[in-house]
DNA sequence: TTCTCGCATTGGTCTACACCAAATTGGCGA
DNA sequence: TCGCCAATTTGGTGTAGACCAATGCGAGAA
């Protein structure tokens, strides 16, 4: 299918973006800024100064709201949210879990690029900010199905030549292993809850906004050095996990 | 504060309630006979039938979305959503989580009552249909804050008068453990999303409709008994549940 | 002083309409 | 027959405006 206009040129290639995707932003960059609890503007004053309906600002509201990252109270106003909590918990691996359901697990590799860590990811790799790091963007499938994106970053200072070894195909636990001498020790999870990106979206046959499970995983060699550091992402309406607790709970 | 309109007499005491609510059971009702993948109404055609605007509509599809029980696509239709997917994992208490925080775990109960087990709670207890169940609503706390909705079903055939220790204060697995002598010995738990009903919201202090991470557990005595199935509801915008793996990961 | 009422403010619901964008359909022409 | 394209259908975005519902505050009454 061809495009049916705003193709003649040097004309942007991208489509136009819907006017509350700009709100949305201009919210988000103002949201860093702002302590939880913080109230943001009004609908209405939003709509006057960003020269919208109030219907336009209400639908980037509500998928704040649905973010987490917005409170709405009736008859008060809208606030900025409180940050997460964290509950621990234990779980296993996406390959255990799709065996154990009785379903062939398989991974598709979408992207392996080099980039340069920021802040964060430096400090989860334990390397400096700035380093290269290599980005796996693989698609997790089970019978066929699409079921998760991960998304896993690794030092490439430690494992120069990974990008090689993983685009010829195969585990990547596998060549670390082989490779490289690296056995995973122990690792940290989350799960929580996230709106589709419209990338991540596309990838899994969801819609835009639809809720996810999201599972970010920090994992760490037999003498406790981070080695790798992944987001995963499920749909939530599909997916649940399940856990098996083998201690009593002392409540 | 006092009702400004709609308390004459014998008027309905319920609040209005919003034309979507309606469409939105109605749809509800529509989806549990159709199979996965079917076709619903249009927009347009929806408005038309039940004399209300396509926005209306929208309101009551886009939370039907957000929930998991439809498929939009743009230029095809909308469809009745897949059903969910488990996955295997493992997870510990909330005493031990809020304590493993630092945090003073505690709870407050809202309502014991007395039910008759409809067909699947009398399959997770192990008792016949329509046995006498005990319904323990409770809010959980960490440091006087409510974090969770927990709502927890016993067969009240195998711990008589458990209700009226439970009355009196106290927790409920010591009162299993000292009254009735039953220890538990494993469960297993599910996390999923789920969206927050009025109630669960106005409990937690949410919004209706915010996304909630959803956990279920069904515990067992150390012989294998089923003894409780529980069900809690924390806000997704403000929860996560972390997760420590001690095994390597075999990707 | 204290309580209560009413008003202003703010988010929530709803309408009627217009136009855009993706998917499908069907007919027309090569 | 095949390919293309134009109309149709369906969901997506956006407007302007109305009224409802919860909140909070200030003025006036008790």
């Amino acid at each position: 299918m061809l495009e049916t206009s705003a193709d003649a040129g040097a004309r942007s290639r991208v489509q136009r973006e819907p006017k509350y995707w700009g709100l949305k932003r201009h919210l988000l960059e103002l949201l860093r800024s702002m302590p939880p609890g913080s109230p943001i503007p009004t609908e209405r004053s939003l709509a006057a100064d960003f020269d919208v309906s109030r219907t336009t600002v209400r639908q980037a509201l509500a998928e704040l709201t649905v973010e987490g990252r917005l409170l709405r109270v009736q008859g008060k106003g809208t606030f900025a949210a409180e940050p997460k909590v964290a509950q621990r918990l234990q779980l296993s691996s996406y390959t255990e879990d799709m065996r154990a359901q009785g379903r062939q697990p398989s991974s598709r590799l979408l992207e392996a690029s080099e980039e340069a860590a920021d802040a964060e990811l430096a400090r989860w790799l334990g390397v400096r900010a700035g380093a290269k790091v290599l980005r796996l963007h693989r698609l997790r499938l089970a019978d066929g199905e699409p079921m998760a994106i991960e998304t896993t970053h690794l030092a490439l200072g430690r494992f120069r030549g990974l990008r090689r070894y993983v685009s010829s195909g195969g585990s990547l636990y596998q060549v670390l292993r082989e490779r490289f001498g690296v056995e995973m020790g122990h690792a940290e999870e989350t799960i929580e809850t996230a709106l589709a990106t419209p990338e991540e979206a596309e990838l899994l046959g969801a819609d835009i906004g639809l809720p996810m499970l999201l599972l970010s995983r920090h994992s760490f060699d037999t003498e406790g050095n981070p080695v790798e550091w992944v987001r995963s992402v499920y749909r939530g309406d599909r997916y649940k996990f399940v856990a098996t607790l083998n201690r009593p709970i002392d409540d």
